[in-house]
DNA sequence: CCTATTTCATAACCTAGCTTATTTTTCGTT
DNA sequence: AACGAAAAATAAGCTAGGTTATGAAATAGG
């Protein structure tokens, strides 16, 4: 079952026992997204942060001049929110929304500090999860500055195998940081070789 | 004195009793480093996270072709480190040195674990720390792909106030993501205004 | 105080990646 | 199956920012 699946997750980093499990799914909420829905919408207050049992979600930024650029995909077995919204309770800086069909567990900002009260091992948890996000935010600040649209494009690849079937060109795009177009140059070089 | 500081920051995020201050202050230690030291060299792995109390320090990448990229500047009650290194206790990506003679507090990676065995409020500080520089490195990302460098130089100038006339130019280049000729230029071109 | 080294400015030329536009392909809907 | 809309390919011309080179100014040591 699905939950199971959701702790086990968390068993890696953290030990629980029986009563901490329940604790913890009497605090969450099984949910179902239709392809596109918005788990947040930028300008609005973000809820929830989220783990992914099935389908793929995105996290973008639309910018002044209307361009879109995203920051993450989270797909099976991840994380996903706006985090400085969620903490802040402020006004969101992304979207977040589902591009496939998505099922997933919502935690709840409110029921989160209640958890973290009665389960303080949880922060724990998430200091882990969020040093580790935190590492993968820097070294893409750096594959920025010191590699090319093409090296960060296999990177990508590598970084999320088979993704690249699933979503639209133009959201791996700005997910580089390149135009439609030129990662569109980038893949007709790539076959000419 | 300096280390009544370091707890007042970690009290804006967490209470603490005087047990657990003490137990904190035992685990601690305060160091002086001179100007241009490493506190961790890339390719080693990266021992302490530390908490600065004066000077400043740079975080930065050399890349195959031997160009530098700043990850971070952190000047005084701030933090600093090669998270992934610290936290996998594998070879660091970076190197962490300081640029001005820098006095700070270290926390050792065994000793830490300890003391969040101990003091485990200790998890959720450093928890807020990690999504909050979550939060900013995810923005970075973004201003990258969707700011000019002009633009991203003056979001510099808001968010280290003054630090431009402590360090040399080609380190605020190397944080931006250009050359020191191209920053150069911009600042000849805001001059001229 | 003098010298050597590092840093900064300027400028000419070059290229990765952007813009704009057109055509083709794919996909969702009826 | 067939239509319209979204996505992808391709290409010509353009610009932000890189490269290379040279000289001037600031700093650090001795």
């Amino acid at each position: 079952m699905s939950k199971d699946i959701f702790l086990g997750y968390i068993k890696k980093h953290i030990d629980l026992n029986e009563n901490e499990e329940s604790i913890i799914l009497s605090k969450i909420k099984e949910r179902k997204y239709l392809k596109n829905q918005f788990l947040v919408q930028q300008g609005d207050v973000c809820r929830y942060v989220v783990f992914i049992f099935t389908g793929c979600v995105r996290s973008y930024h639309i910018d002044d001049d209307g361009n879109e650029h995203t920051v993450s995909f989270s797909i099976e077995n991840w994380w996903s929110s706006d985090m400085g919204s969620f903490i802040t309770q402020k006004p969101a800086d992304y979207n977040v929304q589902c591009i496939e069909p998505t099922s997933l567990i919502q935690f709840d900002s409110v029921l989160m500090e209640e958890l973290f009260k009665t389960v303080p091992k949880l922060e724990r948890f998430f200091r882990i999860i969020s040093q580790n996000a935190l590492v993968s935010a820097q070294r893409r600040v750096v594959n920025t500055f010191s590699k090319t649209a093409r090296e960060r494009f296999e990177i990508f690849r590598e970084d999320y195998p088979d993704l690249e079937q699933r979503i639209p060109q133009y959201m791996i795009a700005s997910y580089l940081g390149v135009t439609k177009e030129f990662l569109s140059k980038i893949k007709g070089q790539i076959a000419r070789e």
